[in-house]
RNA sequence: GUGGCCAUAGCUCAAUAGGCAGAGCAUCUGGUUGUGGCCCAGAAGGUUGCGGGUUCAAGCCCCACUGGCCACCCCA
């Protein structure tokens, strides 16, 4: 038998309303703070994301799916939102758009990782960007839409594990820092970190090795080697966070994945959804679009796991409200009933009544089974009886009322009603 | 990619120590003329994830594969 790729899942019709609420509030949220949906197209250039996320990240190294199409092009389904949009600012010359250029979107994202709860092959993100503006005002935003979109949700006690990584200036004074730090204890390290100091030190931070956890502690902060524009952005950050009262965690262990980023970076945490607990994660990059190719444009931005984000609020009990249903049932019983009901079906949708057909010629008991687990507020029952004398009767399903209603009076009876019921 | 645990009906789970594969929920039908929910009866639903092996006999033991979960890793 088939089944789902490993990593893939379906979207079942029972997890719609939850998705349709999450992206709904995304769209919302997005509106307030001014930002415009772009989509981009869901491959690209295999070297977009190689020379945007960068050689050595785990990403590009072995998490991509890239192919060969059949005219010879290399393609990789992308594995991050970023590069691509960076790719469409610049293409489409929108760095003459006034600034800050704000950018959403929703998509799927493609990663070839273990699957485990909460990780997939193919996921999706929600996905923002503001360009061309260095205030640290402008972090605040990125970061308020997180947090508005996440407490809108329903989400309580959120906060942000914030920190800063430095510019091209800064960081390799403290990558430097933190390798002389470590060298003296390279005996300690087990092969992964001892690989990690050689190639990408910044790393050693996130390490769980329990031997490594007292060197941590000692070890040198990012925050006491950033230049001084740097420390200035990050002290203005802090100052309109505590205007707003967001309450973040300095995190000075916090690093990302990804090559270009530089000062801030910010996750947001969600307990209960099991071992992969970042809901949302983002920071600044400030030389990506010069990388590719653009102007000098600074920038920054946040992706958010929408099947994160569902998991978590399945695990706080957080029902999403349900979805439109229709709200009547028309049941002809014989074959000289069948037509009409057809038509009056057809009448009631045009309407913008949502309405069900019964279908097969089932007896009424049968129908009005179908009709309660459809959940319809009102059956119509249309019989040899009713279109001899030109009605129809009208059962509230709630209270078993019937009422006989002229048949061509039906549509604005129930149009009447089914609008106050909804 | 590495290691561990797991896989029985659509779902949640049973099946004594290898010995005829079951229940609840869900689905469909019926419980007397054209009236739902509760209740009752019945039906349908399985190559026990896939493929091998051991055995008189395998859901159960062994091997490989696939998938899920957990840890590593990484991140959303």
């Amino acid at each position: 038998m088939y089944q789902a790729v490993k990593g893939t899942q379906d979207i079942l019709p029972a997890d719609r309303a939850y998705w349709r609420y999450v992206t709904e509030q995304m769209h919302a949220v997005s509106a307030l703070f001014g930002l415009q949906q772009i989509d981009t197209p869901i491959f690209e250039e295999t070297s977009l994301f190689v020379r945007g996320v960068g050689e050595g990240t785990d990403i590009v190294d072995k998490e991509m799916y890239s192919f060969q199409d059949k005219g010879g092009d290399d393609l990789t389904l992308r594995p991050e939102f970023t590069a691509g949009v960076m790719r469409a600012f610049i293409e489409h010359g929108m760095h003459v758009l006034p600034r800050p250029v704000k950018l959403y979107s929703i998509g799927p994202i493609f990663r070839h990782e273990a699957p485990q709860a909460g990780r997939y092959r193919q996921f999706h993100q929600f996905n923002v960007e503001m360009l061309g503006e260095m205030d640290p005002a402008v972090d605040l935003d990125v970061m308020s839409v997180a947090w508005m979109l996440l407490t809108r949700l329903g989400y309580r006690g959120l906060n942000f594990q914030l920190n800063s990584t430095g510019c091209r200036k800064c960081r390799p004074g403290y990558r430097a820092a933190l390798v002389d730090y470590f060298k003296a204890y390279e005996d300690r390290l087990g092969d992964v970190d001892r690989r990690r100091l050689a190639i990408n030190p910044l790393r050693l931070l996130d390490s769980k090795e329990p031997a490594v956890q007292p060197l941590l502690d000692a070890a040198p902060h990012s925050a006491d080697h950033l230049c001084d524009e740097c420390a200035t952005h990050l002290a203005g950050l802090r100052g309109y966070l505590a205007a707003l009262g967001m309450p973040y965690t300095i995190n000075f262990r916090l690093v990302r994945g990804l090559d270009y980023y530089t000062k801030t970076v910010f996750e947001v945490w969600a307990e209960g959804i099991g071992s992969q607990s970042a809901v949302c994660g983002g920071g600044r990059y400030d030389g990506l679009v010069e990388e590719l190719g653009g102007p000098p444009t600074p920038g920054i931005g946040f992706a958010m796991g929408i099947e994160r984000v569902i998991a978590s609020l399945k695990q706080q009990g957080i029902t999403p409200p349900a979805l439109a249903e229709p709200r009547v049932q028309v049941s002809p019983l014989g074959e000289a009933a069948r037509l009409p009901a057809i038509r009056l079906v057809n009448d009631l949708r045009a309407a913008e009544i949502g309405a069900l057909l019964a279908f097969g010629g089932r007896s009424l008991k049968s129908q009005l089974k179908s009709a309660d687990k459809a959940g319809v507020a009102y059956t119509v029952i249309l019989g040899d009886t009713e279109l001899a004398n030109g009605v129809a009767v009208v059962r509230d399903m709630a209270s078993s009322q019937q009422e006989t209603v002229a048949a061509d009076g039906i549509v604005d009876w129930l149009r009447a009603r089914v609008i106050r019921n909804t």
